[in-house]
DNA sequence: GTATAAAACAGTAATAATTACTGTTTTCAT
DNA sequence: ATGAAAACAGTAATTATTACTGTTTTATAC
């Protein structure tokens, strides 16, 4: 695999920020230090990035995936009004990761935790 | 709301199957019953049922998403090689949603544990 | 039972996210 | 410097999902 700027800024971004953007927010970003950068070019990284275990995926459900940058051990929560995706510092515990495991379904490689609820920014607001 | 007989169908075959279909096979499943029905209707219906805490949504990040007409608690595990998601008898904890609700990020209203993994059908046919 | 309004439907068109394709540029090892 | 592999930009295509429209069902009131 060859270095390329492109992919080197996207992590960065990604590593930077405590968002969790989804692919458009991530080109609509990397695109002010590479304006020809394309789409099809962000997302090949991002799927890319994510084999690689250097970023993470976060899929919420809302039709559109989050990236994260921070692999550390932690969780999500989603924000059904804003859909926004914030970190909790919680993880799946090793009895539930040891529970899935011995269940017999299969290798667990990952486990993940998602909250979901309305975030405190759309409750102050009444944004439903 | 009106009662409506091509969603009793949906929402029965959800119940009866240990599977977590698509929407796509729930369309296909469902026209046997009802040769005319629509894929809207499928979407729309499967849309109504979430919201009203009948069946539940499970995003894997797959591309598409599966649902559930089981609602206890239980979690669920992704096969990354064949798609399919099956049930782990496992739950997030009282600890961790605690957690989740004291972190200040806003109302905790659900809380789902996903794993990943390699089926064991998927190892033994060494599909992948 | 008929009338009626709301809800749901089938069928189709449209949208949005993501992936695939193609010819050009970049990387990197020789 | 050179050449092959990898990555790219730009665009076209695909796929899942949602929106629209005119018709049918449902449920309620007469």
């Amino acid at each position: 695999m060859n270095y390329s700027r492109q992919r080197e800024s996207i992590k960065e971004y990604l590593v930077s920020t405590k968002e969790h953007p989804t692919a458009d927010v991530i080109y609509q970003h990397v695109r002010e230090e590479y304006p020809k950068i394309s789409l099809g070019t962000v997302y090949r990284n991002l799927t890319l990035l994510v084999d690689l275990g250097e970023i993470r995926k976060i899929s919420t459900g809302d039709g559109t995936e989050h990236y994260d940058g921070d692999t550390s051990a932690h969780s999500h929560y989603y924000c059904r009004c804003c859909h926004r995706v914030m970190d909790v510092e919680v993880t799946p515990s090793v009895e539930q990761i040891l529970a899935a495991s011995s269940s017999g379904v299969g290798t667990v490689e990952h486990a993940s935790l998602l909250f979901t609820g309305i975030c405190k920014d759309c409750v102050i607001n009444n944004e439903n």
